[in-house]
RNA sequence: GGGCGAAUAGCUCAGCGGGGGAGCACCUGCCUUACAAGCAGGGGGUCGGCGGUUCAAAUCCGUCUUCGCCCA
């Protein structure tokens, strides 16, 4: 194995060369094996509306890991991969593109818009997938789908056209939300609630053929215009006697009737509220209970409409000043208050939504709903963390009618199709002629349906539903979905409901919840903010495993994170770390041949590092077998650097640089043991330094390439914990005599003898280990005595546990400092032992405590005991010696 | 109005019943033949306030304060 490789880890030599290798072997293709256990994830599809951003990079690293992860477990892996077309979202960017070409969709008309907006997909479908290959994601891409491709559209088709012949898909004339600019409907989910402080005007609406006026307040003073009543509360005595008569509408100078309904509050306002039934939804409710005519008022623009008079195309805010100025002017305005209310916003756009009384298609929810809770109640799928349970519920259980048709021409048409007749035909296959009359002029429905309505379906429809196959038998229901939190209820829950329904089974068992990407300051990212950050610069400049390592060590599940350059940098250096420990190994590998067992005969730093590694595994596996990835990551981390690195790598190189032919051996075995363990482990979170790595590594010939190693498991026969507290003993010495050493200011080149007093049982642990001890604390040579032995007078001294560890400084010995600092350390143990005495001494703790709580605190009031005792001696030394 | 989350070292965050941790920043000393993107050592915290449960609370419960998010 020859190494001539850099000493700083260069990923971009690296990344796209291992992608390659990866697509090239195919890999990342789902195998579909009879009778093995499968583990099986659907990308939650980017839309195509854009680039990646750093959500997306941390929800597909996420989903990443867990699928590299189980693959090395040997699993039968899919990940399914795809876009969403992005109905309202795309449309609007396309839009905005013929904007600038001084166009509108339509001068170019339904069917030229969707050439263009197919365009747009692929340029941006392309984009997508060569960022997903660069932050290198496994994806079985030979699955790749398109929420509008021929077969999720074929899925949509079927899901609606079923729902309808059950009746629970219907079209009516209902309250919707309308965004006046998209112009379209909008489903309530997709209305963003702010609050606004704005204000409440207060306005008089005189008698008809009775003396005085009745005060209504409102926050929509141009919505007058289409009052067609004014509502009190039937058990309010004030208006009582009103009920039944009329007042005069101002400006519009209609006579509109006083009705009486519970739904009005008597402390709100006046008492009185005017009602608009077509610009509100509990107008609405209320018009439909007394008959009211419905007054349109404002367009689906936005303006007045042109029967209001004066106002007729003013724009609703024009409008809403120059019916105050008109009322100041007629003296019906009585008084302005302030006011804070919640104002809905079209998520997309962020405009105003005007609640709107149209005709659209609708989901029935509550069959639908039932057994989504019930699945979730049950068990059946569970949230990570389970807190989100709780919203997911909560939405379920209040759940109203979904919203689906969308006034734009991007998506899945609705497929039905209206005679001239009167005939309305719903069906799987485009009809031809009308079944009532026989025409053939048959129209269909201009709307497509919400594009949260295809990715319901997506979990089951990207594996060929309706047909029933081999795939949808093989890995359907999938094992987790992993997606932020903010998308629970647009798409997470009708995944549910539309899987229960359609397969009659859970779309997937868990749901991994993650949280925001926000910038350093802890801001949403955001395009007019412009703090984003895009994953592409930081792969380009820092490397994909550095970015996913980043985004993954950053995470707690469910919450959100801060993205930091100095986060970055860390990760980039562990991968520099790992590069160059691996570059000492290799370079000690030469000839090495794996052999299929460790060697015999294993010495006792093999042994803790073998130990310690095991512990690892086991606590890495549990850690991902929870979706605490982030914390998985960091118990890799740490071993890595501190155990493997910073004492394993150090204490090997005695081994390897000594003569004897067996030592160096062994070192190698454990060596190569470990670094490729350990790059196993490392593997899902960073999956190209590990698989580059392993690809310089002398095989073993389990497998060709570290995507498909096995991954490790726990080993009883590899616990040793004997090995590990000696191990932490020696380690203890070392630090205490770095520590006397850098107290007096000793560098490394000189060397400085060490005296250890040790009880008679300790020497020869201390003895095997003394080489050991002394290259790696810069110590000269280290002498070891009998706890009866002769102590050095003029001297530093520390403790290891029982170890008495003396520095001899001949004369230089500063002897009030080195009291002070004994001293110190004294108050410091007569703290500890005062705690555990305390204690033990409670009869409470004494009988309640677990055993081994009382045993530990035991063992650590001995020790405390015995190293007081040894301070206090060696202070009495010191004292005399002081004179 | 209802619900959820956060508050731990100067900063960003882990930990979530038994001796307070990491990274960065800071101080000291080191170019030691894997790595200065590094090594060694160090300083720094009534774990938001109050009350409770417990032999034992940063950790569980209640409450308050501040901040954030979701829903109506």
């Amino acid at each position: 194995m020859s190494v001539n490789l850099p000493s700083v880890y260069e990923p971009e030599k690296v990344e796209d060369k291992i992608y390659q290798f990866w697509l090239d072997a195919d890999y990342f293709r789902a195998p579909r094996e009879k009778g093995k256990k499968t583990f099986s994830v659907v990308i939650p599809p980017p839309n195509v509306t854009g680039s990646l951003h750093m959500g997306h990079a941390l929800n597909n690293t996420i989903q990443d890991v867990l699928v590299r992860w189980r693959r090395m477990q040997g699993f039968d892996t899919l990940w399914l991969p795809g876009t969403d077309h992005a109905g309202i979202a795309t449309q609007n960017k396309v839009e905005e593109h013929l904007a600038a070409e001084g166009l509108s969709r339509h001068d170019l008309g339904r069917e030229k818009f969707l050439e263009r907006a197919w365009n747009w997909k692929e340029e941006y479908h392309a984009r997508i997938l060569k960022q997903l290959y660069k932050l290198g994601v496994s994806c079985d891409w030979s699955r790749e789908r398109f929420t509008l491709d021929e077969g999720c559209s074929r899925a949509v088709r079927e899901v609606f056209v079923s729902l309808y012949e059950r009746g629970l898909i219907y079209r009516g004339n209902y309250m919707i939300n309308w965004c006046t600019r998209c112009h379209t409907a909008i489903s309530d989910i997709e209305v963003e609630h702010e609050e606004k402080s704005s204000m409440l005007a207060h306005i008089s609406y005189p008698g008809v053929g009775w003396e005085g006026s009745i005060v209504v307040a409102t926050t929509r003073p141009e919505t007058m215009l289409g009052d067609t009543a004014v509502a009190v509360n039937p058990e309010d005595g004030r208006y009582r006697d009103l009920v039944g008569r009329k007042v005069l509408l101002p400006l519009m100078n209609r006579e509109i009737p006083i009705i009486a309904d519970a739904y009005v509050d008597p402390a709100f306002g006046s008492g009185a509220v005017k009602i608009t039934p077509a610009h509100d939804p509990n107008d609405f409710e209320i018009g439909r209970r007394h008959d009211l005519e419905v007054v349109v008022a404002i367009g689906e623009d936005g303006l007045i409409t042109e029967q209001m008079g004066p106002y007729g195309g003013m724009d609703r805010y024009a409008a809403r000043r120059a019916v105050l100025d008109d009322l100041e002017k007629g003296g019906y305005l009585r008084k302005i208050e302030d006011y804070t209310h919640s104002v809905g916003h079209c998520q997309r756009c962020g405009t105003e939504i005007e609640p709107f009384f149209s005709l659209q298609w609708f989901v029935c929810m509550q069959p639908l709903a039932e057994p989504a809770i019930k699945a979730v109640t049950e068990g059946k799928i569970s949230f990570v963390p389970e807190r989100f349970t709780r919203a997911y519920l909560h939405w379920m259980e209040n759940i109203r009618d979904w919203c689906i048709s969308r006034q734009i021409w991007w998506g899945h048409r609705i497929p039905a199709w209206y005679c001239p007749c009167g005939e309305m035909i719903v069906a799987r296959q485009d009809p031809s002629r009308c079944p009532s009359c026989g025409g053939e002029k048959l129209e269909q429905d201009p709307d497509v349906l919400d594009t949260w309505f295809s990715s319901a379906l997506w979990p089951f429809s990207t594996m060929g539903w309706p047909e029933q196959t081999p795939d949808l038998q093989h890995y359907f229901p999938t094992s987790v979905l992993v997606t932020g939190y903010d998308i629970i209820t647009f798409w997470v829950a009708r995944m549910i409901f539309m899987s229960l329904d359609f397969m009659g089974d859970i779309p997937f068992s868990h749901v991994s919840v993650h949280g925001l990407v926000r910038d350093a300051q802890g801001r949403k990212m955001s395009k007019s903010l412009g703090n984003g950050v895009d994953p592409l610069e930081v792969i380009d400049r820092y490397g994909a495993d550095t970015l996913r390592f980043t985004l993954i060590t950053g995470q707690a599940p469910g919450s959100d994170q801060r993205f930091r350059h100095e986060n970055v940098e860390a990760s980039r250096n562990f991968s520099n770390k790992i590069w160059n420990a691996s570059r000492y190994v290799l370079m000690n590998l030469e000839d090495y041949r794996p052999a299929a067992a460790l060697p015999p005969d294993l010495q006792r730093r093999d042994r803790w590092i073998l130990d310690r590694h095991n512990a690892v595994v086991a606590r890495t596996t549990e850690l991902l077998e929870n979706y605490e990835l982030g914390e998985a990551a960091r118990v890799v981390y740490d071993f890595f650097w501190r155990d493997f690195c910073d004492w394993y790598i150090e204490l090997s190189k005695l081994g390897l640089y000594g003569v004897e032919e067996e030592a160096r051996e062994r070192s190698r075995a454990v060596l190569f043991f470990v670094l490729e363990r350990t790059l196993r482990l490392l593997h899902p979170f960073m999956p190209f330094i590990s698989e580059e790595i392993w690809q310089h590594l002398p095989r073993s010939g389990e497998t060709a390439a570290l995507i498909l190693a096995p991954w490790p498991r726990f080993a009883e026969e590899l616990v040793d914990e004997t090995a590990r507290v000696e191990m932490e003993l020696i380690m203890e010495v070392i630090h205490a005599v770095r520590n006397l050493r850098q107290e007096i200011g000793l560098s490394r080149g000189t060397n400085s003898p060490v005296v250890l007093r040790a009880p008679r049982r300790l020497l020869p642990l201390l003895e095997e280990e003394r080489p050991f001890m002394e290259k790696l604390s810069w110590a000269g040579e280290i002498t070891l005595r009998n706890e009866d032995g002769e102590k050095p007078e003029q001297a530093l001294s520390a403790l290891a546990g029982e170890i008495e560890i003396y520095l001899p400084l001949q004369g230089v010995l500063d002897l009030d400092q080195e009291i002070a600092r004994l001293q110190k350390e004294l108050q410091d143990i007569e703290t500890e032992r005062r705690k555990s005495l305390a204690k033990l001494g409670n009869e409470q703790f004494m009988q309640r405590a677990p055993q081994d709580v009382v045993e530990k605190e035991r063992r650590k009031e001995e020790e405390c005991n015995k190293k007081r005792g040894k301070l206090l001696l060696r202070l009495e030394e010191l004292e005399k010696l002081r004179g």
